[in-house]
DNA sequence: GTCTATAGCGGGATAGAC
DNA sequence: GTCTATCCCGCTATAGAC
């Protein structure tokens, strides 16, 4: 029908959101069908289980998740800018979907199952770490940076750039800041944590 | 009764395995019992709610995260000694209690309102965080370390060390290695993580 | 203190009218 | 495609015997 199509996409716009916040576990789907604003039912015409729908969104964001670094590395820049942009886009990429990683995560780990059924994923995702590690080598044979294994390296990166967003209530309380202070942080990290990377690389 | 407190400490030991597993909303009472090998009624005997038993958790758990660094930080030690002993005992404690921080960090993200209950651990973070931040200050019109945000460095400690363990399902995925290789990347990580912090700081 | 039995409810899922 | 009504299961929680 005609309204087929945006009652679909409605539905995964709320579903995005409720999960992304709560987790599998604790969403509702009452809460997803009020979120857009429609009759509960309806989820399961669209989406027959909980689960399918879960699926789709997990997927999704999943996927995305690093989708342009590939396309940064494979650039004809030196590596020390390659390391700027890809802490900025992945910065930038977070603080604009803050629940993302929390989300992902956790869903990894309380169902790890559900992975080994989207094996193109992991094929992507470990792609990725293979051509960062070529390039890795490349770069210390070049003698252009200091020895460095290639997975303490990449773990490095994505801790610096995503902890802060998993941790985002625990750093508040801690730091003793607002909304606003964390937002600066954030502003400035992708800055710090590049200099702090390029300075621990150089020879 | 005479078994009253082993029984209770045997709840509260399987109530910490199953919760830190699956999360509050996931985790089910009768798993607990069946941990615990009592029957399900006796745990609303000994604490009244399921949420009960879980601040109990809860509260135990994020209290002793840190509670070594403080004296770390105040021993007579050079600021590098400090921050070497600092890195080694948090990956250290993680390590030997995985899924610790991505309990912790999922359950004050999903429920954030349960922090409030409890203002001590509040105070005792920050209180951390302060004398981070002193001690960082000192170092640097000392002229012994160049000038750095405390915040920042701060968020890259814990990025460093914890962020392995959150994502541990998402590494060993992208870095295609098994648990082994994986504990061995952990071992090397402290002398990693510590290296690189001390570089970036240095004058 | 520990058990059995069961109340009570929340939430996922379906049937069927429109 | 959308709605109402309802089923039914799983889970928390309690009552009450021992």
């Amino acid at each position: 029908m005609v309204a087929g199509l945006s009652t679909e996409l409605n539905i995964l716009e709320a579903a995005r959101k409720v999960f992304m916040q709560k987790g599998f576990a604790a969403a509702r789907m009452c809460d997803i069908a009020k979120t857009a604003n429609i009759n509960p039912a309806l989820l399961h015409y669209y989406f027959r289980k909980k689960e399918k729908l879960f699926d789709v969104i997990f997927e999704q964001e999943l996927d995305g998740f690093h989708s342009d670094i590939m396309s940064i590395l494979h650039s004809g820049r030196t590596f020390f800018e390659n390391i700027r942009l890809i802490i900025d886009k992945d910065i930038q990429k977070v603080a604009s979907a803050p629940f993302l990683p929390m989300f992902i995560l956790n869903e990894m780990h309380s169902n790890p199952e559900r992975m080994q059924r989207s094996l193109g994923i992991i094929q992507r995702h470990s792609a990725l770490f293979n051509v960062f590690r070529e390039v890795v080598e490349r770069e210390h044979l070049a003698g252009r940076i200091r020895a460095v294994c290639p997975q303490q390296l990449f773990l490095s990166i994505w801790g610096l750039t995503m902890f802060p967003f998993l941790a985002q209530p625990m750093v508040k309380m801690a730091l003793e800041i607002d909304d606003q202070s964390f937002d600066a942080l954030i502003r400035e990290r992708s800055e710090y944590v590049s200099d702090m990377l390029i300075k621990s690389l150089q020879v």
